[in-house]
RNA sequence: GCGGACGUGGCGGAAUCGGUAGACGCUGGAGACUUAAAAUCUUCUGCCCAUGGCGUGCGGGUUCGAGUCCCGCCGUCCGCACCA
């Protein structure tokens, strides 16, 4: 007689048992091809949630079936530990952040054994540890001797809120992605990486990435912005002269004025002796950033009464202050070409200046330009002298060409991407290994001297930089000259220490960051799984990271991940108190589900503390977040229902790269199936001799199938198979085939619900673990069906079902088909006027 | 505005090459077992004017045959956004 799966008591033996025989340890010796597999390392916020949970699963079921598949597979897991809410943590409840991270660490490493995730836990890393930052450092240095660091006084961006900078990427709708609070920007001296050096590898290398999303590879591609015209300089009336950046070089004849950014030199130059000019610049700041704003926004201009000389001869353009050019694109300043330019158009319209058509707009060629919208499709040159009937793109290499070799301008590549500012002015980060000497200047560091360590003795009562205020940190002799000098006292932006950390789980010598040879033989990671968030700030970083490594000399990898998958969201149900006149925060209306009450007819109601009933409306479906009080603990549910029933819903159902709407119904179902499942196996087989043709095939082709979609990462399908499956062993008669399937199906479900089939693995009496089991093999004759369903048609509708063998003849099947009796009647005695048979699949008769 | 993805029963979703639409799960109905309930098992479950007809957002097209391909709309979601 079956007994019930105990999931608590297998779940806590079985983990103890990966444990003690070190099972998922990668050995970096080892024969079998070599896997790695990863998914984004956690921030030890406090808890892990229910995304924590899809996530690891997803790359848990990939890791085991690929060790079963006969590979060494590394798999590890560690910990983004730095960054503010550690800090804010400290402000708020007075603890150090340091306690604070390394405390959720060890909650979060207890929940994710509880799951009985296959890591390899001898390489867990925190990048908080001195012997991680320590390493991190020694790469900072070696990327700053090769040129690839610099410091820079500039504009950047202020978040007032976290007192901090944020790169441009950090920078969303011209708010703190952390804070929210609006971006100031202040001139600060900072650390920057030079991403852009690697701006057209970054953008070439994504075409070898055939295993990342689309989606991923074109959003890289728009971030770093690449975009190829001509560079030149206009001679002004004042002796002067201004750089302009142009794309359209081709319509350099119908330009008609010239329009500097507020902050370019020029301008600032002229505020400072023109009062209304200094006027214009404020008025052109205070312009919000927002996408709604920019869309009604005016053009605005100011002329600053100089005029620019047409450098192919066609006259002088006044100049402009203009609020829509940017000074960190291209070279602050543009020709206006109002005709083929909508800005241009509206600037031009608003300020009467000149609208001259150069590109033909079909027939039309005429120099005078009446339409209400700017012009930007292909055309013919009109109205441009010697450019007159070419093309544009043959416009734009001439004008290029002439440029470069009467020498007033040359052909340039322009990028939106940034070099990549990573100074931040806070404590709970990697401290920047350089000292300020005012006798030498800066000085890295010496690697004797690494790491430099964080000090513990910090304040968080004032906000600020603790390291900035620490009496004696950052105190140190000039490694130079011996003389007084300072440490720098910003830290890294953390972004940096996941730009690696993969590799440093691949390798970690104590001595430097990573051994060569051991980490190239493990790199790239083959399938890397983690959230859309990331597709631009970490997976750009880190890409970049990578490619540094390699121009230093440390590291020989192109890219560091070669599968990408970007997972869906783990949603919710959201619930609100049905509070017609509530005039407080609409925040404070959400209600967690874990505090609902159902009533009659499902009818929903929040208890108070004083005992009264408050009714609950039901939300809309998102994803579960702290602040539509929407979540669900994963721990008391892995509790309630054990680790396989968790994670067997987390693949069910939804694709893998759509959002989960985590139901109770859900959780029910699955945990339903992980009785079921040990029911079957757990039964007493009564083997006997004989076996079960049609069983065997779907025995086998089950097995096919569900490795091609782990393979694919259709975890939601090879759930289905597994359900067909289970079904059909249930139903057949007890035979050797029966007892065969059974224990098979073991096998299949084992990188899905480990625990399970540890369990019954062990009660088979087979010897050694599951998890070392090595994956079922297929038997390609039995993919084959010996017969077929032939679908019969009249006019592409079916109207008939045939068994036949397979490969039978055409003839044999259409003359079938014709005698089918639905068929006859429909036919009503005439000839088909056309048959077409496609064979083992249907017969459709053209009546 | 630019770029991209998607749209299939009450719900989540299958349909791999243009060939039987709705696998599998959830929900719901009916039944069995039980004193009863839970659990479990069996069975049904796209819609309708039902020997048939209609159905994959809408309108066209290609084809013997379209969820799948083409053209035009509508809707939802995502990314970027005054990028010269």
């Amino acid at each position: 007689m079956a007994s019930r799966f105990n999931a608590l008591k297998a779940d806590a033996h079985w983990q103890q048992v990966w444990d003690e025989r070190r099972t998922f340890a990668a050995d970096d010796h080892s024969a079998k091809p070599k896997t790695y597999v990863l998914e984004m390392f956690p921030y030890p916020s406090g808890k892990i949630h229910m995304g924590h949970v899809r996530n690891y699963t997803m790359g848990d079921v990939l890791a085991r079936y690929r060790r079963m598949t006969g590979h060494e597979v590394l798999h590890p897991m560690g910990w983004d530990a730095f960054g503010m809410p550690a800090e804010n943590a400290a402000m708020e409840k007075g603890v150090h952040p340091g306690n604070w991270t390394r405390s959720n660490i060890a909650t979060m490493k207890a929940q994710l054994k509880r799951l009985g995730f296959a890591l390899d836990w001898t390489r867990e890393l925190a990048t908080c540890e001195p012997n991680y930052y320590g390493h991190e450092q020694a790469l900072f240095l070696a990327f700053y001797e090769a040129g690839l660091v610099y410091r820079k006084e500039s504009a950047v961006n202020w978040d007032p809120v976290d007192m901090t900078v944020l790169a441009n990427e950090q920078v969303i709708d011209g708010r703190g992605w952390r804070s929210g609070a609006l971006v100031e920007k202040r001139k600060l001296s900072q650390w920057f990486l030079k991403i852009t050096q690697f701006a057209d590898e970054l953008i070439e290398g994504l075409g070898s990435l055939e295993h990342w999303p689309d989606k991923v590879r074109l959003m890289q591609e728009n971030w770093i912005g690449r975009s190829q015209g001509l560079r030149f300089r206009f001679a002004l009336s004042d002796g002067g002269s201004v750089e302009v950046f142009t794309t359209r070089p081709d319509t350099i004849y119908g330009a008609s004025f010239v329009a500097v950014a507020a902050d370019h030199p020029i301008a600032q130059a002229l505020a400072a002796q023109n009062s209304e000019a200094a006027a214009f610049i404020e008025r052109c700041k205070q312009g919000g950033t927002t996408a709604a704003e920019l869309e009604t926004q005016e053009k605005l201009g100011f002329d600053t009464g100089l005029t620019a000389s047409h450098p192919l001869g066609a006259g002088e353009l006044p100049v402009y202050i203009a609020n829509f050019v940017l000074m960190e694109y291209g070279t602050g300043a543009v020709f206006g070409v109002p005709a083929h330019d909508q800005r241009d158009f509206e600037f031009a319209t608003k300020y009467d200046l000149p609208i001259r058509r150069v590109v033909a707009d079909g027939e039309r060629t005429d120099p005078a330009f009446d339409d209400d919208a700017a012009y930007t499709g292909p055309g013919v040159l009109v109205n441009s002298c010697e450019l007159d009937g070419m093309s544009v793109e043959d416009a734009k290499r001439s004008v290029i060409a002439r440029a470069q070799e009467a020498g007033w301008g040359e052909g340039t590549t322009v990028y939106r991407l940034r070099d990549w500012g990573v100074s931040r002015q806070r404590y709970w980060g990697t401290p920047i290994p350089i000292i300020h000497c005012a006798a030498c200047g800066e000085v890295p560091v010496p690697s004797a001297q690494l790491p430099v360590v964080l000090p513990e003795d910090v304040s968080f009562d004032v906000p600020g930089n603790p390291l900035d205020r620490h009496p004696t940190w950052k105190h140190v002799a000039c490694p130079t000259c011996g003389g007084e000098a300072l440490r720098d006292t910003d830290t890294l932006d953390t972004f940096a220490d996941s730009s690696w950390y993969f590799i440093r789980f691949a390798s970690a010598p104590g001595d430097k960051p990573f051994d060569q040879a051991v980490a190239e033989s493990w790199l790239p990671v083959g399938q890397y799984i983690g959230g859309v968030e990331h597709a631009i700030l970490h997976l750009l970083y880190a890409r970049f990271w990578t490619r540094a490594l390699r121009h230093v000399g440390l590291l020989d990898v192109a890219e560091p991940f070669t599968g990408l998958f970007t997972q869906g969201m783990v949603t919710h149900e959201t619930y609100r108190l049905d509070i017609p006149d509530h005039d407080g925060p609409p925040a404070a209306l959400w209600v967690n589900p874990a505090d609902l009450s159902v009533g009659e007819g499902g009818a929903l109601s929040f208890m108070t503390e004083a005992g009264a009933s408050i009714p609950v409306i039901r939300g809309r479906v998102e994803k579960m977040s702290k602040s539509k009080k929407n979540t669900v603990d994963p721990e008391p549910i892995v509790d309630q229902y054990g680790a396989d029933a968790v994670r067997w819903f987390m693949l069910s159902d939804s694709p893998p790269e759509r959002d989960l709407e985590w139901s109770e119904n859900g959780i029910e179902g699955a945990w339903r199936f992980v009785q079921r499942l040990w029911r079957l196996v757990d039964a007493d087989r009564d083997t006997g001799e004989n076996r079960d043709a049609a069983l065997d095939r779907k025995l086998h082709q089950t097995i096919a199938g569900i490795a091609t979609d782990i393979e694919a990462l259709s975890f939601n399908k090879a759930v289905a198979k597994l359900y067909e499956l289970t079904s059909a062993v249930e139903k057949a008669p007890a035979s050797a085939s029966r007892a065969e399937a059974i224990d098979t199906l073991i096998r299949l479900v084992a990188p899905m619900v480990p625990h399970l089939a540890e369990e019954a693995w062990a009660a088979r009496g087979e010897t050694g673990l599951v998890a070392d089991a090595a994956w079922p093999a297929v038997d390609p004759a039995m993919l084959v069906e010996d017969e077929v369903t032939i679908a019969v048609q009249v006019n592409g509708k079916l109207r008939d079902t045939l068994m036949m063998p397979k490969g039978a003849p055409k003839d044999t099947t259409e003359a079938a088909a014709l005698a089918s009796e639905k068929v006859a009647r429909l036919l009503d005695g005439k000839p088909p006027r056309k048959v077409i048979v496609v064979p083992d699949r249907l017969v459709n008769i053209v009546a």
